[in-house]
This record gives C-alpha cells, sequence and structure tokens, in this order.
DNA sequence: AACCTGACGTTGG
DNA sequence: CCCAACGCCAGGT
C-alpha cells in the first residue's frame, strides 16, 4: 500500500462523528495539498478489511459525490443521517457539519481556497439566505 | 507515448 | 442552475 494513501487513510479516520470533510481538505490534512482527486482515489480503493467514516466525505460544496439513487450514494447518505448529518438534495450543510479551522473562512466565504492561494481574489461579504430549499 | 477517465475544486460565462 | 475550461494526477487502454 502506498504511504500517500495511508496518510490519507489517516486524515479520514480523524473526522469526528457528525461533522464532514470535503475531498480537498482530507488530502491537505494528509500533507497532501491540492490532491483532492488523490483522496477520492484512495478511498475507492479502501481495503475491504479496513474500516473508516468514509461516509463523511463529500464535496467541497457539500454534494455527496456518488451518483444519486447509487447504491453507495443510499449507503452514505443513510449513515450519515444515524449520526444525525442532515441529507437534502444531495447534500449536506458544510457550513454546519464542516470543521471550520479558521474564523476567517466563517465571516469572508470561501476566501483562501486551493488553487487560489496565488491568484488575486475580490472580497464579498454575501448575507445568509433564507430557508428556501428547507 | 498518447489518450481517456475519474468518490475533485475553482473560476467565469 | 448548467456548462466549459483549467489545474491536478494515478491508472487503465
Amino acid at each position: 500500500m502506498k504511504e500517500e494513501y495511508l496518510r490519507i487513510y489517516a486524515a479520514v479516520a480523524a473526522i469526528p462523528r457528525g461533522h464532514v470533510a470535503c475531498y480537498g481538505e482530507i488530502a491537505a490534512r494528509a500533507g497532501l495539498p491540492r490532491r483532492a482527486r488523490l483522496a477520492g482515489r484512495a478511498l475507492r480503493e479502501t481495503p475491504s478489511d479496513m474500516e473508516l467514516p468514509w461516509h463523511r466525505i463529500v464535496r467541497a460544496d457539500g454534494r455527496i459525490a456518488f451518483p444519486e439513487g447509487s447504491r453507495h450514494f443510499r449507503e452514505q447518505s443513510r449513515r450519515l443521517r444515524a449520526e444525525g448529518i442532515e441529507v437534502r438534495n444531495a447534500r449536506v450543510r458544510m457550513s454546519a457539519h464542516g470543521l471550520h479551522h479558521d474564523l476567517d473562512r466563517e465571516i469572508w466565504g470561501a476566501a483562501g481556497k486551493h488553487p487560489a492561494v496565488d491568484r488575486v481574489r475580490k472580497p464579498a461579504i454575501k448575507s445568509s439566505q433564507a430557508p428556501t430549499a428547507r
């Protein structure tokens, strides 16, 4: 087993119950910034005998990566709900269950993500949304 | 080697 | 919301 994969598995295992993390975050926590795809690949090839909270990994926007309705999709939804994470319209609320490492992101939105570190960004404050999608 | 394909992420239209 | 285009990179054909 590749050592990179092991670090990714360790990062996944470190996500607390009731919380979620996106692929990019897992990669970064594994010391592999900008390697979100690798995180996905590693998860896809998780040894069957290894127990990981793989269901806590979703895309950056909170959406479940599997095709909606697929077996994996349903299983992931079930596991998330089993630990109190609401799944609506194939997605979870990152603002509520994601791991917030710093407050800047909470206040200023997604400023300072991975591929944009060397790119200029215009700061923008966005107002919270009304309970439309419920 | 060339090309394709993803459990990905962002920007821009 | 959808889509295209990048950037990224390991594996498969």
